[in-house]
RNA sequence: GGGCGAGUGGCUUAGUCAGGAUAGAGCGUCAGCCUCCUAAGCUGAUGGUCGGGGGUUCAAAUCCCCCCUCGCCCGCCA
């Protein structure tokens, strides 16, 4: 398979090339024809400029000498002025060479590459159960991982726990010192957070608490093994509760790697060693980078004043093992991280260091406010998925009440997770958001059920068509409108991957399945006779298959019946 | 104060990087469509100074400058 959708990306070049020789331009500005035609050119308007004549005048001189160009005809493109718009138009559908590909399992995965992949998400510190903000940075991590698979990529998923913050010594000082039962039925997360949040009031009324907390972080990096074991001991409880968060959302890693080795496998140490011998070295007390030059006001810390390390030494030489055993890093982190994101990346080129692609998404807040694990001010991950799946249920219970008990859970499963995935993964990454209920359980226009209905509906055609003949032929506008769109899957997956912008995917689904329900609304598909009937129940087939693939490649379970 | 990001109909949002032909969509409101392939659907109507102001260009939501509003960051926290 290949990489773009070729029948289209010949055209292009072809008409590109004509065009550059017919104006002796090297900016033929040939764009997207829109409702238009395939491709627009709109050179005629600079050129006016040179030769003085107006542009609807030059565009028919210029239609007029390339139509007849042979490598034209050969791929069916014909030429029309359009006052002075060029519109090429392709008649030998390159669609249609598609649709076969379209309706075979596996369409639009690109070739297989060689270089190996990491992509690191979520990674938030385990002191407490996933909210609705750390599942953004899931959600997006875990579709750009699916888009890296189906695009070829030989790519290993990433957790980077966080074991030995200072907030995991505020938890590991709550259950040394404060009630700590598990109540019961409390999941761990939930139990680590109730415990982490009471320490924190603690810490406010007793600021001389701070000393326990700072020396729990000294032992920890001295490698005490009685506070290693503590601090394991929480952090392990608290990322089983993850785990059983990330599965309900359909997100899975390959690997956690913990914080922690980096100290005891000496990574952090050589690294520093390194960093001393750079020339924007400050040592005073602490150790730090002055990275002024390139724009950053205050030095970037790296040890502390008391020997011990900070996050950045830890995550430089995690950085620096993940170039050392992969081609590509990627990184999936909030907003708040640009920052430090930025040095990391800056401090990695300085010691000569493959540096990562990081993709920020900005923050999910509360209508009353920013979320706070701290705080107790927060709407989990957990609550949410049993919210959602319960009102999928009660719609399934509505809607199918012929259905048994079980089967209305697993669809009811199915469509919960495809709400939650689709709401978040829709809107860009730049956009900061506000939770809101309301959005989160709507199951209608521009959702995941929306989509998987589309496919639960091109499944039940399929069935009742049972037997047809292939046939790729298209006739009718809706024909055409679902075959252009199918047409594009294989393009979006690469440009998902190449701009690292998984809500590209999402919408393109909800496109198809626009594009397929007009269709199905207008054209009668069993209803219609012979070669008719055929090449419409092709197309659906074909549209199904798109779809199963865009969902799966979502996150998202394609149902055949909901 | 400085840096980064966002501002598109009442609400949510695509398009902005690679400027082009009437700025797409959903929710809401209003009017229609289930003796007919799944109505989680479809059709139509309503609704837009693309935050404001300059500039570049034949052409600006898109590029440049200034300003306003909101979010995030500016720790020997992570």
């Amino acid at each position: 398979m290949e990489d773009v959708d070729n029948p289209f990306k010949k055209r292009f070049q072809t008409i590109l090339k004509v065009l550059q020789e017919s104006t002796k331009e090297n900016d033929v500005q040939l764009i997207d024809g829109g409702e238009h035609a395939n491709l627009t050119s709109t050179i005629a308007f600079s050129l006016a400029k040179k030769e003085k004549k107006p542009p609807g005048t030059i565009a028919q001189e210029c239609a007029k000498e390339i139509s007849s160009n042979p490598e034209f005809k050969l791929l069916g493109i014909t030429i029309e002025a359009k006052g002075p718009y060029l519109n090429f138009q392709y008649n030998n559908i390159p669609e249609k060479d598609l649709l076969k590909d379209a309706i075979k399992p596996g369409y639009g995965s690109l070739k297989k590459k060689s270089a190996r992949v990491v992509l690191e998400h979520t990674s938030a510190n385990p002191n407490g159960p996933l909210h609705v903000g750390h599942i953004r940075n899931s959600i997006i991590g875990d579709t750009l991982a699916r888009t890296f698979r189906k695009a070829g990529y030989n790519l290993e998923v990433q957790y980077y726990v966080n074991d030995m913050g200072r907030q995991i010594a505020i938890v590991v000082w709550g259950f040394d010192n404060l009630d700590n039962t598990q109540l019961k039925g409390e999941k761990e997360d939930t139990h680590i957070a109730r415990i982490y949040i009471a320490a924190n009031r603690e810490l406010e009324k007793n600021p001389g608490i701070t000393q326990q907390v700072d020396h729990l972080m000294q032992l920890v990096e001295g490698g005490d093994i009685t506070t290693v074991k503590k601090f394991r001991k929480e952090v392990s409880r608290c990322l089983d509760g993850f785990v059983v968060t990330l599965k309900n959302l359909n997100v899975a890693h390959d690997r956690f790697v913990w914080e922690s080795d980096f100290i005891r496998n000496g990574d952090t140490k050589r690294i520093i060693g390194r960093i001393k011998k750079l020339p924007q070295e400050k040592e005073e007390g602490s150790l730090a980078l002055d990275l002024s030059e390139w724009g950053f006001e205050n030095k970037y810390v790296i040890r502390r004043s008391d020997g011990t390390t900070v996050y950045a030494a830890r995550d430089l030489a995690y950085h620096t093992w993940k170039a050392a055993n992969f081609d590509r890093i990627i990184d999936v982190l909030g907003a708040d991280h640009k920052l430090i994101g930025a040095q990391l990346i800056c401090t990695l080129k300085l010691l000569g260091e493959k540096a990562p692609q990081i993709v920020h998404f900005e923050f999910v807040s509360l209508p009353e406010g920013s979320m706070s694990t701290r705080a107790g001010k927060f709407v989990s991950a957990d609550d949410l998925i049993a919210e959602v799946t319960k009102r999928a249920f009660d719609e399934v219970t509505k809607r199918r009440p012929e259905l048994d008990e079980s089967t209305r859970r697993a669809i009811a499963k199915s469509v919960g997770l495809a709400a939650i995935r689709y709401d978040i993964v829709k809107v860009s990454p730049e956009k900061s958001t506000v939770f809101d209920w309301k959005e989160a359980l709507d199951f209608e226009r521009q959702s995941g059920p929306y989509i998987q209905y589309a496919h639960a509906r091109a499944c039940s055609i399929l069935e009742k068509a049972e037997k047809f003949t292939e046939c790729f032929d298209l006739e009718t506008e809706y024909e055409l409108a679902v075959a252009k769109q199918i047409a594009k899957f294989p393009a979006t997956i690469e440009k998902v991957v190449s701009e690292l912008r998984p809500h590209l995917l999402a919408i393109y689904a909800r496109e198809l399945a626009d594009t397929f329900n007009t269709f199905y609304h207008f054209e009668p598909v069993l209803k219609s006779e012979g070669a008719i009937r055929d090449r419409r129940v092709t197309l659906v087939k074909a549209v199904q298959n798109t779809l199963k693939e865009s969902l799966e490649t979502l996150g998202i379970d394609a149902i055949s019946t909901m």
